[in-house]
RNA sequence: GUCCCCAUCGUCCAGAGGCCCAGGACGUGGCCCUUUCAAGGCCAAAACGCGGGUUCGAAUCCCGCUGGGGACGCCA
């Protein structure tokens, strides 16, 4: 049975890198029927915060990913935050001591520090000196009786502790290179090499799937299952995401956020097939997948090791291929948030002019990256107030030549019948002919009467679409108004 | 500085010794469709970091170099 988890520290929202890290995780359990675990890493009381945890939450939801056990849904490993499992780190941290893989440090921050900085001034790394490790009882007699703050060092055993990264294949470390970190700080609060392990083993996980960052840390790990006689599980490091400029993704590359794509009006659907395909492959040519396909079609095989840039025109596409795939039904429901918001939504879009409202979206559908833009598209379908882009006028619908033939154009148009996208053609081509007018000219004149822009969909359409008073309304006052500004 | 990871088009990936004078996708340029803009179709430019090996044969294996990234906390 696969046991993953995702276990965020709630210090910040949830970023581009973390939402991978847990949908590699999530597509993993769902796979292989495994089980899925959120864990709330918040020993670091100081910056951990309970909005965070709402936000990563939050984050995670959109995206579609939901977990087994976790923090609101419970699971037979209880409690999900770290920040109520102390007692039980602060015992394992015991049977280390007690096991002699563990020691007392009395070695305060400020001299460590002091150790650190001096190893650095003369150019070397430094790992912690064991100044503690093998302390003459007397001393440590001493040292307790005046009552010296106390953490808890892991004793690195000598050797080398290598590991099978499901990635990058056999990864070792001499032991000589990993210091005796602090399992149990000097407050008797955990660290993360400690509630991390422990946790792991406690909730069985089997598959530990995290960042490449966290590489360096493995040994330390490692060591710590074995102290506690436990087998380590199987570990996979993905590589990073990176900003185009190949630095690790930060704020100054805009937005990191997941939750900060829905605002921009991107879909989760697109954010997860962009994401999956960021530093893994299904070894296929296929770029569109579904949730469903994901899940069909993941392996841990195909993370690749190198870094991965995050490419915003791709989500762009990713996104566009996806609204287009989407039924007008649920683009419908997705959009009515965003027209309500810019007073565009009408009652009657749920009932008698829902079949409208569809067709427009169908028209719009292909033309949209984002789902913003969807209002800016169809605000000359919604609303009379629409605005007159002045080049658009001055290039398509303020000629001379224009007048009379666009006149008799309005009335043609007034008289079609059915009021349909053929009909109108028919009139519109037949109409130019007689008045010895490319159809093209009609055609812009029009569509810059009827939207105030230059760019729609094919006219025709939007004419049906618009119906025919508003188009005779639209057609009557467009040219007076280019008169008006010309007189005014 | 030490340790670790990585190295194919600008970007994301395919390629697990001959099928590769390297394939797909985004982006870019051109053409087609066409009433504009998209969408769609077609075409094009664009890469195996360098140097040594191993081998009949290397993008693929080994070594070195270079470059990029990560980690070196009583943060996670």
């Amino acid at each position: 049975m696969i046991r993953v988890r995702f276990a965020p520290s709630p210090t910040g929202y949830l970023h581009i890198g973390g939402a991978r890290t847990a949908l590699f995780n999530w597509l993993y359990a769902r796979r292989h029927g495994g089980t899925f675990v959120l864990r709330i890493e918040d020993t670091d009381t100081e910056r951990s915060s309970w909005d965070m945890v709402a936000g990563i939450v939050g984050g995670l939801r959109w995206l579609g990913i939901d977990w087994d056990e976790g923090p609101d849904t419970g699971g037979p490993h209880a409690p999900y935050f770290q920040s109520e499992r102390i007692e039980l780190y602060r015992a394992a941290a015991q049977r280390l001591v007690d096991a002699g893989c563990a020691y007392y440090c009395y070695c305060s921050p400020e001299l460590l520090q002091q150790k650190r900085q001096a190893a650095e001034a003369s150019g070397g790394g430094w790992v912690y000196d064991r100044a503690c490790c093998a302390l003459p009882p007397e001393e440590i007699a001493r040292l307790e009786a005046s009552g010296a703050p106390r953490a808890v060092r892991f004793k690195v055993p000598p050797g080398e502790t290598a590991f099978d990264d499901l990635v990058h294949g056999t990864i070792s470390f001499a032991n000589a290179n990993v210091e005796d970190f602090v399992v149990l700080r000097s407050d008797r609060q955990p660290t993360y090499h400690l509630s991390v392990v422990a946790d792991d083993i406690e909730m069985q996980i089997t598959h530990v799937v995290r960042g490449d960052d966290h590489i360096s840390n493995t040994p330390k790990q490692i060591l710590l299952y074995e102290a506690f006689q436990t087998t380590p599980p199987l570990f996979a490091h993905v590589p990073l995401i990176m900003g185009p400029d190949k630095k690790r993704l930060s704020k100054r590359h805009g937005a990191t956020s997941v939750i900060e794509y829905e605002r921009l009006g991107y879909l989760p659907e697109a954010m997860v097939n962009f994401l999956a395909l960021l530093g893994w492959s299904p070894g296929t040519d296929q770029e569109l997948f579904t949730q469903g396909d994901l899940i069909h079609a993941f392996a841990l095989e195909g993370i690749s090791g190198g870094n991965a840039v995050f490419n915003p025109d791709k989500l762009d596409w990713f996104n566009q291929q996806h609204i287009m795939r989407l039924s007008v039904e649920d683009l419908s429901t997705r959009l009515e948030p965003l027209l309500r918001e810019h007073r565009l939504w009408h009652h009657d879009f749920v009932g008698a002019r829902r079949e409208w409202l569809h067709r427009m979206i169908d028209l719009l559908k292909p033309r949209v990256k984002r789902l913003p833009q969807f209002v800016e598209e169809a605000r000359p379908f919604l609303t009379d107030e629409i605005g007159f882009d002045e080049a658009a006028v001055r290039k398509h619908l303020a000629k001379a030549a224009l007048a009379a033939p666009f006149e008799r154009l309005r009335a043609a148009f007034d008289t079609a019948e059915p009021f349909t996208a053929g009909v109108l053609e028919a009139a519109l081509r037949t109409l130019a002919e007689s008045e010895h007018v490319p159809p093209a000219a009609l055609i812009q004149a029009t569509r810059v009467a009827v939207t105030g822009r230059a760019v729609s969909p094919g006219l025709f359409e939007v004419l049906e679409l618009l119906g025919r008073e508003r188009v005779a309304r639209r057609m009557a006052n467009a040219p007076l108004a280019v008169a008006n500004r010309d007189t005014g």
